[in-house]
DNA sequence: CATTGTCTTATTGTCAACAATATAACCAAA
DNA sequence: TTTGGTTATATTGTTGACAATAAGACAATG
């Protein structure tokens, strides 16, 4: 298990850099915010060396910054960043997608079609759609981009990336998000993969994700209109 | 200034990282060693706090892994681990590369053409194909992908592939390393991204980085068969 | 002799006080 | 009024002591 993904226990300081990533990650503190290390003590009610030491995970992790002895602020997501942000997705989890390709069992294949079978049943339920952007879309990216077989693309998709794109999502949710558009992409896609066709596979999930950074750009343009 | 590149000044933490990291790199502290805080404290004269933040960022880029209760190693980097490295610099130094073709500046790709005569002028110096494999050869693809254009790529290949990449040559100096072959190279390269050819560059780029993998690889079966 | 359980010990995790630094508040001079 | 320097204060960086944990030594039991 994961100390980025998941670490609600451990030690104090991997407990408490779990809990503001969740805030931070979840817009919970605003970008930007100032984090004093005596106040976010106080507030998680531990000492101040292992709330240095989770600042640190975060800094690491690109969700916040320090500047030493002027303190550690959120980092701000603005237009430019979250261009970087899907630009790297793009490459990185194509390329990934590539490798998968090549490697995935015919069993994770089949297990990647029940998921696609699960989401698509449960598109019309109340909430399904909501429920699909938020949990079956980025489960359908994880399980495809953690089969590719190399531990350092994994680990830094899973716990860099993917951090600060749940930023971005968060920052433009209300998005005139279409479910059913996205599923039958990620069908097409399993059928790339299924045909081991690592090339097409690669194109298709970077199209796809060139999509989902169109809807964010335009929102973001949106915003700036008014 | 980058705090993983060049920090021999700053906070304790950041020098003594800086110090563990070059030593780690180039050899000095050999692969899979236990890192006391206690006796590492003692040794560069800080405190186990500071000294515990720069093993902290010693891990953000994958220098050393640490086991809660445990205590830290440096990394062990055996084949399977290069291959990853390698593989995630071909497809990120490539994508890097294309980038870069694409905004460029005539001036910066002038420099790169002055950049290519410096290296071929010096490489028939006495120690100079050492001193191109070592300090040449990063310098070029150094300037290549720190003007792609997104920080957090230049980020992530400047601080943790290329650390890593730093440690994977070292492990296997002495190999039949063909200066003049990585330097032709290198011009068609260039000439691709002064052709504004991103497609093209990155194919060389990539070819490039496999050759050199290449020939880290047969140095590694060696080894293996002794 | 092997194995299990306890205890010791070395190491890491945590804490609270102290030192160093940068921001800002303030005053003086132009 | 503005600008420049000086001081005050809040915040970060650092330290050494204390607590908690895990690995190894050792003894008791089958």
């Amino acid at each position: 298990m994961n100390t980025v993904t998941d670490n609600r226990q451990g030690t104090l300081s991997d407990q408490v850099f779990w809990r503001i990533k969740e805030d931070i990650v979840t817009g919970v503190t605003p970008q930007g915010q100032k984090m004093g290390e005596a106040e976010l003590a106080k507030h998680y009610d531990i000492s101040r060396g292992p709330l240095r030491e989770a600042l640190q995970k975060l800094e690491a992790i690109n969700l916040v910054v320090k500047a030493p002895h002027a303190g550690t602020h959120v980092v701000t997501l603005d237009a430019e960043k979250m261009r970087e942000v899907y630009q790297m997705r793009e490459a990185m989890e194509g390329f990934a997608t590539r490798l998968a390709t090549q490697v995935m069992s015919k069993n994770e294949i089949n297990n990647l079609y029940r998921l696609l079978d699960q989401h698509e049943a449960g598109i019309n339920d109340t909430g399904g759609k909501v429920y699909f952007q938020e949990e079956g879309d980025p489960d359908f990216h994880y399980y495809i981009f953690s089969k590719c077989g190399n531990v350092q693309l994994v680990n830094y998709l899973e716990n860099q990336l993917y951090q600060l794109l749940r930023m971005c999502r968060h920052r433009t949710s209300r998005l005139p998000y279409r479910a059913e558009k996205a599923l039958s992409e990620h069908r097409s896609i399993v059928d790339a993969i299924n045909n081991r066709d690592a090339e097409f596979a690669e194109m298709l999930m970077r199209r796809h994700i060139q999509s989902s950074w169109k809807l964010v750009e335009s929102m973001l343009s949106e915003q700036n209109q008014q």
